[in-house]
DNA sequence: CTGAAAGCGCTTACAG
DNA sequence: CTGAAAGCGCTTACAG
């Protein structure tokens, strides 16, 4: 109301003691006497004070505050709803660790270097979070020439020394297409995509579980998609004449594509020909209600990502962590 | 490398004036005589010095830093897709305007209650955009009683005094039911939402549709979903009895449901019944390729409240500012 | 276990 | 047009 701000002094003086002891209180520092601590306490809850946290940050050279970077172009490339479901899990996890969650939405991939640079300049964050298709490892000599802890979300392309945690999409990939094979089906084909880590990565399991059932890859059941869902269209379109039993798509939005096209030829699933999807639509929408599909931990991701993160600020000599976490099929068709 | 952290006193020295004067530069204070301004300009070219925030922060009580607040029940009520693209509209806004934007995503109203109490207590950030469903207008009143300027994203469900950019969900519903009407459609059925303020607009543009062209509002044509695409299922099997010849769906995630219905029961876009959805699925997506939708400004309302917001927050005094963005009719198939 | 004091790196009246 | 100095509100060795 007509009071001047609560400052940590005012505190203080209430409490009959040291600025410096409220502050010790405040940040649960040990030895304190329990009725001095009791004493503190009980006037910050009297008056409502609230620590100002920018004198907090320049005093103690710390801001619990981490950044989030996403260049848009990942944004695009990979299918919408990734991304919103990743924010999700980082940002709860900030929250639970009462960190700040500073988002940079960065519009090309130079922007978001230029980004990059800018918030390592600037020194108000802990540490950050980057989110990328890491093919260009753009970034990465930037970041590793700086003090400032960061890990990426999904793995570089390029083998190197840092800290990322991710989904095995070669996993997945493989469990897509052993699941079809297991299931009898000959003729496999993949709408795939060819322009990003993940997309290679799927590509890369389909391949393996073929080689390893002895089934060849034929060219003609391949067809390559953007991840919307006009690609999955035309991709399947490509594919019929090649009569596929089985196709696995590598993006259930994708999925959505091919189902509609399969629609129009008039063939059904899994009769004709049978689908397994890769989970990237938002919760609302479903590709097909009966769709296979394999699903990736996303709002885990992020909860290993900031936690991962936090232990890197709290100590930056922790060995090198780099997670894939596994996927999950989700069975919901009788394919069988 | 190995040299210290570059400090403004060392610019100082290093161009021969003092701090006050390299901080006035930094600030593009006009009266400055170009040669010493130059000279310290160049100075932090050479070095490629940047000015630590959280100092300038302290100092200068303003963070150039503005919270965006998100409630997730708002996230589930809404379809996804509306608030990446809300956030991506804002960041852009954000990142043009040099200011850095902090998240919150918060978990519930009450919890978005409790950050809305800390973010005005800590006073980290120069201002808040606020989105929510505003029908319980839950925030208003801390929010009020503070200082901090905020804008909400979204007309609250009471008429208030506060600052907000929403689109004209009204006239929205009016458009979709009109163009309907216009082709000749007399059994205009809907799929609504009564779960939040946008839903209950677009309902009552439907209804003054109606009732401006002497249509009676028939019951039985009413149905009601979540935004999820199963309940677009469950309301076009709803409406299927009563036979309409046209069905205005108040979102497009519930349209793909709706069409799925359609096609189970054999039923032709548009010659048996037509539909108009309502945007809200990612780009990658469409409900269907001809199918006329109302489009919604969805990164223009971002950038309005980002531009209203810093408005604000160089003169807190300013006039109400209350918007509604136009939608867009997309119309897309040939129903004529 | 606690206090006095220096310091974090800027900004901004105030004076000239 | 520019500088010296106070001040923003904390934290944290240092001393006791």
């Amino acid at each position: 109301m007509g009071q001047k701000k609560l400052t940590m002094k005012k505190i203080a003086e209430l409490a009959g003691v040291s600025k410096a002891t409220v502050s010790r209180v405040l940040n649960d520092y040990p030895h304190i006497r329990t009725e001095v601590r009791e004493r503190v306490l009980d006037v910050v809850q009297e008056t409502g004070y609230q620590r100002n946290n920018v004198a907090r940050m320049l005093a103690s050279d710390r801001s619990n505050m981490i950044g989030l970077v996403i260049p848009s172009e990942a944004e695009t490339v990979f299918s919408d709803p990734y991304f919103p479901t990743l924010t999700r899990g980082i940002s709860f996890a900030a929250i639970t660790s009462k960190q700040t969650l500073a988002l940079f939405l960065g519009h090309s991939d130079i922007e978001a270097e230029q980004t990059i640079r800018n918030i390592l300049a600037n020194g108000l964050l802990d540490g950050i979070i980057i989110t990328a298709d890491h093919r260009g490892a753009y970034f990465e000599d930037q970041l590793v020439n700086n003090d400032m802890p960061f890990v990426f979300i999904g793995r570089p392309e390029i083998e190197s020394d840092v800290h990322y945690v991710d989904t095995d999409n070669v996993a997945g990939g493989r469990m897509a297409t052993d699941y079809l094979i297991e299931r009898g089906y000959r003729r496999i084909g993949i709408i795939g995509s060819n322009k990003n880590v993940p997309g290679d990565d799927r590509y890369r399991g389909y391949q393996e579980a073929l080689l390893a059932h002895g089934l060849p890859l034929d060219e003609s059941l391949v067809a390559f998609g953007d991840y919307s869902m006009e690609s999955g269209v035309s991709a399947m379109q490509e594919l019929i004449p090649a009569k596929p039993d089985a196709v696995f798509v590598t993006s259930d939005t994708m999925a959505l594509g091919a189902l509609r096209t399969l629609r129009e030829h008039d063939l059904h699933v899994p009769d004709d020909i049978a689908i397994v999807g890769y989970d990237d639509l938002p919760p609302a929408v479903q590709a097909d209600p009966q769709l296979t599909t394999v699903r990736q931990p996303i709002e885990q991701t992020g909860h290993l990502a900031v936690e991962t993160l936090l232990q890197l600020i709290e100590n930056p000599q922790r060995p090198l962590r780099q997670i894939q976490l596994p996927n999950e099929l989700i069975v919901r068709d009788s394919t069988a």
